[in-house]
DNA sequence: CCGTAATCGAGACGGTACGTCCCGTCTTCGC
DNA sequence: GCGAAGACGGGACGTACCGTCTCGATTACGG
């Protein structure tokens, strides 16, 4: 991303002129408010451009295209999609299926979804660059999951050897499928799919059941 | 399909010249060829029409987009993605292991990744009827997954109360973001996930155990 | 015109199904009826067709060109362009004048307007053929005009050497050129018109004056 | 004329790049290129754009058509489309005689005669806006004409009364409309023309005879 | 009274040009 | 001396008609 150029964690002078970081916003929040309404395809720069005050060109400075801005407003957590906590009771399989079942709720939500399928259109932009950035989402970040999953395999409930980050996905990436497709999952479908891994995952006989 | 929409229930007469079955094919097959070398946001259809032989108001004239043509021609099966097969011995397990290091070789070869990127990207285009189409994508199809999950479901090593689908999509999902996103992932990642799964799946005590 | 292709002065058997009269003069009728509405450039064949009820294929089967059609339409006298009458009262300047003030009121109707200018818009086509017709249109014949100016010169009121086609076109010209540029001329310009010309046309003190 | 529409009496900053005159001149030459070889029909923004090296939307943010396009090449000259010079040796009649033996020559020349009409069909486009352009045309310019019968009224040789503008009319329109038609007219006939008006013109008695 | 030949309406076909939209780049001028 | 305004060359869009080409369904003769 452009606006990887000057960040520099440990915090340097900035060498040369400072962006503009009011244009930079601008653009930032243009594009996000522009993305509530229209899908990947129907945003254009110009209309970016347009609705940030900003001219073309200051965009072309900064970005490299409208793929780059979109990714940078996903990214950055511009766009504020609320993750749903997840909870930590001790009990793995109930935290899991209150979790998802507030996902059933907040995530197929139409804005989410439009937001979901324009990080997914302009992260396969063909960009090789950006597929990278696509993979990190923080938007369908896992880690929330796998945290939680990690967790439990410190107090040894999980059997051993199995690949934590493949089971978070396993539960994940089903959910984020549907949400690219607009189809909401029934209850009970999702909450199959979570006592499924879950119970994959835990040692026999540890923990609690669905039934 | 577009092409299907006229051949409709009340059969009437056709009047006027038919429609030339040349030339439908001869578009499929046109974009087939060029999706092979080219993302969707790439392919044109004037370039369609061209590499056709076609005038670009016949495409428009069965198909109401580009989009439209594309998911036709993978849903149609026109691109000929070969799915891997999946055994059937008798040990679920050992099945979906081959199964999807079968997947891990044949899925993420170049072509096959652009043509998921464009079926997605295809599907995506906001328009509410082409949703449904991606979901049926034969291409993902869990189908064969979800099939051999069933007959051990018939063979009575399943637990009762599972959804079958949820379980595939378990599977098959994380394996198709993985494709769209271009990484590939580790083999040791793959039969993790198969094995959480099908575990979770199994009544227990029956079939086989991965280590 | 094409539909004088087949019209064999021989007079041959002609197999098959006859040319529809009625398809034929359903043409020239709709084309009549859009010009009244449109402009030459405006009018489409496919209009034509579909107004006439008629199939494209009739269309170019008897006319080469739009051109030809309204070029029919309009030499055959079907618009029913309505031409001023020329009086003959024995007075050649008075009868002049009475004329051009009735083409004044007469000619520079919106409709006329129109139709004369899809006349010579069709006639400028490029097609040599077409050209030859465009001369002799009746819609601006100044046939009427020459033939007073003969009957006068019979009558020994001219000069005599002078080209009396010449001098019609002095007159009538000028109001077919305002006619095509929508500018109605004023009433003293087109009396200064006519009484010049029939002036230098007529024997030296023979006649009436206009002042 | 389109181009001089912004350059209006209130004067405003003018904010954003201006108008490159490269690309409009450069338009101005290739329809001037093209119109020689080809007919209004037959010419094409996009061969005006490509024969320009100028993107179709620089001509349309400019021009509001090809006739208008066409209009301007015309009428500002651009076409270099040679008068015949109006000689004025005191014979009103030998001048008159003499100039229009020039044009029959020079005005009925291929080149001459496309330009003509090629100006006509863009005049009589229908847009209400270029009518008047057409009748001030420069090509027909009947200014030349009307200026020596001006200056033979001033010197006193003409009859009182009479409208000079319709007198150009009668000389000059009728030439017009022989060039419209393809149609050289005779020698002996053009000077039948002037002859009898510029007999219609002058004070009787005055100047030469032609016989 | 049957078959051959040419017509008819309908409408799809390969094309060409249209006029619009947006891309990404490039001036100019005002702050 | 940046940056908004906006013109530029380029190129694809989706539409409109062009003139041609099947279709199946009518007519008329001529055998």
């Amino acid at each position: 991303m452009a606006s990887e150029a000057q960040r520099s964690d440990t915090a340097e002078p900035r060498r040369g002129r400072p962006r503009s970081e009011a244009s930079h916003q601008a653009v930032l929040d243009a594009t996000t408010r522009l993305l509530r309404v229209s899908s990947y395809e129907e945003l254009t720069v110009e209309a970016i451009a347009s609705e940030a005050g900003v001219s073309k060109q200051t965009i072309y400075r900064w970005w490299k295209s409208k793929a780059a801005v979109v990714l940078e407003v996903m990214l950055t957590g511009n766009a504020e999609i609320e993750l749903v906590p997840m909870p930590s009771t001790g009990d793995l399989r109930a935290d899991c299926l209150t979790w998802i079942r507030g996902m059933l709720v907040e995530a197929f939500r139409d804005t989410h979804v439009g937001m979901a399928r324009s990080l997914v259109v302009a992260g396969l932009q063909g960009d090789p660059g950006t597929e990278r950035l696509l993979q990190q989402a923080s938007m369908w970040d896992h880690g929330l999951l796998a945290e939680r999953l990690r967790e439990a395999e410190r107090a040894g409930e999980l059997r051993e050897g199995v690949d934590i980050a493949a089971a978070a996905s396993a539960i994940g990436d089903p959910l984020i499928f549907r949400m690219l497709t607009g189809s909401a999952p029934s209850l009970s479908w999702s909450e199959s799919l979570v006592d499924v891994v879950v119970t994959g995952l835990m040692r026999p006989g540890a923990g609690s059941s669905i039934n």
